[in-house]
DNA sequence: TATCAACACGAAACCGTTTTCGAAGGGTAA
DNA sequence: TTACCCTTCGAAAACGGTTTCGTGTTGATA
């Protein structure tokens, strides 16, 4: 095993000292080009590379971004981190992720860990937890210590940074019409409780279409679950019980189950019943129909994300100015509904 | 903004030594009781904590470990992923991820990135394009630097550490033996090139299990594919001209698609044709019918993989013995075989 | 009273860099 | 010869910790 060879070696293999050692690898004008070559060949002929955490703590920058999720296991949070991924590589920067497990407490231990100065900068989306909660002090403990913080998808009000998310309202109101401008008139919902932010946005955005389209809002046309986990007996009975010609649904298990339970009755999609789900997934591009999907550019955002961080990390001036993006959403059309 | 606390700060406002604090922070035996309790106390209220950068410094271990995969958007390697991190994170690490892309010079570039210093160890799965070309030099380097390296799902016998696979070849025996167990008789392998070490040996199971059950193996029933996304056409073709009772497929997305064909074509699963397709992914579940996967124990991967790293960090002796795990699958049977 | 151990703390080295500042040495101009 | 400047390099501080070793003070013991 090679030990890794340090500007101390160098020098003193070569009987000069670090600090010459350390200009000469950056060229410096200081140095003479006679000793300029001697160092750099020595280096290149051992290999030599800095050290980054010497760099780290020199330069209190470490060029590491702490991404805190949810779920890794979730294809639109992989999407997110993919673009997130790709854009921070491209600045030189790499990425940290942990998972929050939808849990208040270990997104609290997870970013006080990396706050202690392993990160630059946070790019987050809240667990299930604290967005119950409506705890944020551990974000505000982040932000007063001056770093970054970057919140997608999942965000609050409470906490003042820069934050991404889809027109999730716009993309709810786009599908309702899409089902209207269909001839459907029976639009269901299948959605989660209000604390997602994501989920109250679209929930308005349901509303607004129907009332707009002078078509009733009707509670019992609503189904609101608990968990995003799939609670299958009472989709099943919801849909059983209601008179339902289109169904918009926040996720793609709500929708793909859905669909499959109607089937399993004999309904034809997109004839007797049709169907759009949220989150342009791996699902819904293989399921049978294909779902209509409202797609959320996750890869998108992440590059957005990942932008705006590493411009506040790296922008010197301490600006208190913060921006909210807002990525439109665009409707998939596959053949969960009648194109 | 409040500025981080520093030993120095303490040390300053308590007018004693910096070497003081350090100890009474650790409750040194060294430090009276009332001087411990005195820092302590100023700690606790200043909120300090150590600075993780400079840690990683004096102690050459920065407590991250590095992970690399060719692409973060798959099912099957978020679910490593999980289980590396679940793993990690308890045993006081945090992971970098980084996606090759199924690119060999990117592979290069983020290895040799986090080698230098940012990291204690490697955990990964090879590139397309790393084993295309089989130039594993990057490989041999960090592991000659002795930085500790385990690889998954995706090896070569030319790097001796440390690595973790499923049993691909009995996975596919399995399969092939419930086919024939159900009376099937034609039956087909939709996989890829041989580059990739996971197709070689899901390939060798399907010949064995049909040689060992007295059933011909004939090249026409064998579908390989150039890259892992999906020649519909090809597939369809393939399926139009054989005559298959049963498909093996080395991927979710190949199965899919071929369900949904044979589907179009009026055909009913399982009864004239089944289907068993690898990583019991998130398609397997969701799809009309349910497909029977092979399940290669993602995240259980992730945590022996991890497993084997830590305990490589964290073992002070060098040994050069390096093992091999070699995890089982498991047959999830599903609507698209007869159970 | 001299000796010595125990106690409590501080100085300094160290991890691997970067960077400021000072200085030696040679060359040029007065 | 003196004064000064330029080139080229090194010493040292700094980033924020840990750790070894030394030292001054106290109290007990011979």
């Amino acid at each position: 095993m090679k030990q890794k060879i340090t500007l101390k070696h160098i020098a003193r293999e070569l009987s000069v000292s670090i600090s010459t050692v350390s200009k000469a690898l950056k060229n410096s004008e200081e140095i003479s080009k006679d000793t300029k070559d001697k160092i750099q060949a020595f280096a290149k002929l051992y290999n030599y590379k800095p050290n980054n955490i010497a760099i780290s703590l020199k330069n209190r920058r470490t060029k590491n971004i702490g991404v805190i999720i949810p779920d890794i296991v979730h294809h639109f949070f992989t999407t997110v981190f993919r673009g997130i991924e790709n854009y921070a590589n491209a600045k030189g920067y790499n990425v940290i992720v942990c998972m929050s497990d939808e849990s208040f407490d270990k997104e609290v231990i997870n970013m006080e860990l990396l706050a202690n100065g392993s990160i630059d900068g946070f790019i987050m989306a809240l667990s299930a937890e604290t967005q119950i909660k409506n705890d944020y002090n551990h974000l505000k403990e982040v932000t007063e210590q001056g770093i970054p913080l970057v919140l997608f998808d999942r965000i609050t009000d409470e906490i003042e940074c820069d934050k991404v998310v889809i027109n999730d309202m716009e993309g709810a109101y786009k599908a309702v019409t899409k089902f209207i401008e269909d001839g459907r008139k029976q639009i269901a919902l299948i959605t989660t409780e209000d604390y997602y932010s994501v989920s109250r946005e679209r929930a308005k955005g349901y509303k607004q279409a129907l009332l707009d389209h002078n078509l009733p809002y009707r509670e019992n046309l609503v189904l609101k679950l608990p968990f995003m986990d799939v609670d299958e007996l009472a989709i099943n009975e919801f849909l059983d019980r209601e008179k339902i010609d289109a169904v918009l649904c926040v996720n793609e298990m709500y929708a793909i189950h859905s669909m499959r339970h109607v089937q399993s009755k004999g309904l034809s999609i997109p004839k007797d019943i049709s169907f759009i789900g949220f989150t342009d997934g791996i699902l819904s591009k293989y399921s049978t129909p294909g779902l209509t999907a409202v797609s959320q550019h996750g890869e998108r955002m992440g590059e957005i994300a990942a932008e705006m961080l590493i411009e506040k990390i790296e922008s010197e001036k301490e600006e208190e100015s913060y921006k909210t993006t807002v990525l439109d959403t665009t409707i998939v059309a596959r053949g969960s509904t009648n194109n």
